[in-house]
RNA sequence: GGCUCGGUAGUUCAGUUGGUUAGAACGCCAGCCUGUCACGCUGGAGGUCGUGGGUUCGAGCCCCAUUCGAGUCGCCA
């Protein structure tokens, strides 16, 4: 693979038993020196694997870690081989060394464990971060991925197409990141938030399919799952197509994935839950479906209830063997939940012979006992977890009661991974004066049709879907309305006038008014991928040069100040907040 | 913008009720060591305890302010 010059005849990963007596010649970064008396093994490390070199008393040279030599020498056996490595069984007695690069400072921290280092620091020398194993695989596994996703989508006919960066404010809905016009004073390019406008308008040209791996904007606040400012998103549509087809084809993609990179193939075609099922079975419109456990909406037995809590309550309830649990951990559970803005975590335990002990049990009555029985189906040994609140609060904590039951019950198989697809988002919501709103993005298809959705908005669904991977959101898609009329009447409902269509959105509007194909599709996150395929939590550990929680770079000191002349050229001036 | 947690050696951290000269591990430097591979052994250097103020005979520790960082909520089609 390696060009072989002066520097090298072969990389540090390839040298074998059967090399024995070549004269070769390596370069790369010194990894680890150990000195025994008049023997001294350094280990040479490239991008392709780690060499141990001899360096013979003879030889009087001064080397530091991270050094970059270029090593020649004959190829010998070792009298003690290394099985960990697999140049393990040979060395390289070294003849003549160059030093290439001196490593004239002591380390910021150690290469091999930087992943223990704070995150500035790491980002702020991360061409020093970057050559540890890990990284390089990371990045490796980055490339093949990319390289594996744009084969799989041209073999399949999709035409892949750079949309521009430049560009203009996005019908999505977070904020832009803008960018100031010098030839054109008082107006702004907004970075895209995703290719959504182009694509639709490629399909509105006549392009069939299209795909594209396209770097997105969004100047929102950072999370550990959730990079900031600028992300990659596999983005694809297809014109006369239906939701089916794009299930298809992302299935297909996302099993070949899979399989080729985390050595399962998934089984085809994934799991359905439509949001509603999911809201009332998990709570959670990406549950996690890893972990067994269910949530029961028990609010209807509750209803007379003399527990203070429940009293007018929405109640939703999880069923779970906590084991040989004690007291401590059902108290570390509701601090938790108190954490998460609960007023509280109501349990009881269901002892022998269907007994409940501890907790709230007092408080149950023994009809109320029979129709829970019925409802979540308790055993000896259980414990059931109650949380109430108003309905939207009730769903968020039930959520997350779930989520660290399963975590800290260890019901969730880590290597395993779950595909569901969630169905069906609702069109409309009522917000919180009781006014109704989109509830996703309004450029959706309605279903089943139009004239129902006019009858009953809020009980309307949208042809969107997701797909969750282990309780990420790893993919969201939709049916998009390619229909001017439709749009005036759904932004109608939503007590938007027609001309807030026509203004607001001009591009789609006009285009669609010229014809154009009913087309679907779908962006998924790739960073997101990155992170499932190397159980990763930190999105800023899969990216080569990430940013900091606060969207800055600590390597370039971007985003920095710049010369008045250059604010002076596209019409600038800052003000004192 | 809110909330929670944190900032002590190059790095990761410990530091008791407020009490002498602030410690450990790894890294760094020097010496010893000819088969190590997380080499080993001996010694050494390295600190404005984020910053400013306060309480106190005395502050790394308590109080106030401030700043930086992490997580989270808001936000994120």
């Amino acid at each position: 693979m390696i060009n072989v010059n002066k520097y090298r005849t072969i990389d540090c990963g390839s040298l074998r038993i059967g090399d024995v007596g070549k004269i070769e010649r390596v370069a790369g970064f010194v990894d680890t020196i150990r000195k025994l008396g008049g023997i001294t093994f350094i280990v040479l490390r490239d991008f392709y694997g780690k060499t141990q070199v001899i360096i013979p008393e003879t030889m009087n040279v001064e080397l530091n870690k991270e050094d970059v030599v270029s090593v020649e020498g004959k190829v010998s056996e070792r009298s003690s081989k290394n099985p960990n490595m697999p140049t393990g069984d040979i060395e390289i007695i070294a003849d003549k060394i160059d030093i290439l690069g001196k490593c004239e400072k002591v380390l910021p921290f150690e290469i091999k464990t930087s992943q223990t280092v704070g995150e500035d620091l790491r980002l702020k020398y991360r061409y020093l971060d970057l050559r540890a194993d890990y990284n390089k695989q990371m990045l490796k596994l980055r490339s093949d991925l990319m390289q594996y996703v744009r084969n799989f989508m041209h073999d399949l006919g999709f035409l892949e197409v750079q949309t521009p960066i430049l560009t203009s404010s996005s019908p999505e809905g977070a904020r832009d990141f803008l960018v100031p016009s010098r030839l054109n004073k008082g107006k702004f390019y907004a970075l895209p938030q995703a290719p959504q406008q182009f694509k639709q308008l490629l399909m509105t040209s006549g392009v069939d399919k299209y795909f594209q791996i396209a770097p997105c904007f969004r100047d929102e606040d950072a999370r550990a799952d959730r990079s900031p400012t600028e992300f990659y998103q596999i983005d694809m549509e297809m014109a006369f197509a239906t939701q089916e087809d794009v299930f298809n084809v992302i299935e297909q993609l996302y099993a070949g994935i899979f399989e080729k990179f985390a050595g399962k193939r998934p089984k085809t075609p994934f799991a359905r839950l439509t949001y509603e099922e999911a809201i009332a079975t998990y709570a959670s419109d990406k549950p996690d479906l890893r972990n067994p456990l269910k949530v029961y909406d028990v609010t209807d037995i509750f209803k007379n209830s003399t527990f203070n809590a429940f009293k007018d309550n929405c109640i939703k309830a999880i069923c779970v063997n906590c084991g040989e649990k004690g007291r401590k951990y059902y108290d570390s559970l509701t601090d938790f939940m108190k954490g998460r803005e609960a007023k509280g975590l109501a349990y009881v335990k269901v002892a022998q012979d269907d007994n409940f002990e501890t907790g709230i049990a007092k408080f149950i009555s023994e009809e109320e006992k029979t129709l829970l029985k019925q409802k979540v189906d308790y055993k000896e040994g259980d414990t059931i977890f109650f949380v109430a609140d108003n309905k939207a609060r009730v769903i968020k904590f039930a959520d997350v009661l779930r989520q660290e039951l399963g975590k800290t019950l260890n019901l969730i198989d880590e290597n395993a991974y779950n595909f569901v697809w969630i169905v069906d988002f609702p069109f409309y919501e009522l917000d919180d004066e009781g006014n109704i709103e989109f509830s996703h993005n309004p450029f959706s298809l309605p279903q089943p049709d139009i004239e129902t959705v006019k009858k009953d908005p809020l009980s309307a669904k949208a042809y969107q879907y997701d797909l969750v991977i282990n309780g990420y959101e790893s993919l969201s898609g939709a049916v998009r309305n390619h229909r001017p009329d439709y749009m005036v009447e759904l932004f109608k409902i939503a007590g938007y006038d027609k001309s807030v269509v026509e203004n607001k959105f001009p591009a789609l509007y006009n285009a669609f008014s010229y014809g154009a194909p009913p087309h679907c599709g779908a962006g998924a996150g790739f960073d997101r991928l990155m992170m499932l395929l190397t159980h990763n939590e930190f999105i800023r550990d899969v990216i080569a040069f990430p940013m900091n929680k606060n969207g800055c770079d600590p390597l370039t000191n971007a985003p920095n100040t710049v010369d008045e002349k250059l604010l002076r050229d596209v019409h600038i001036k800052l003000i004192d907040d």
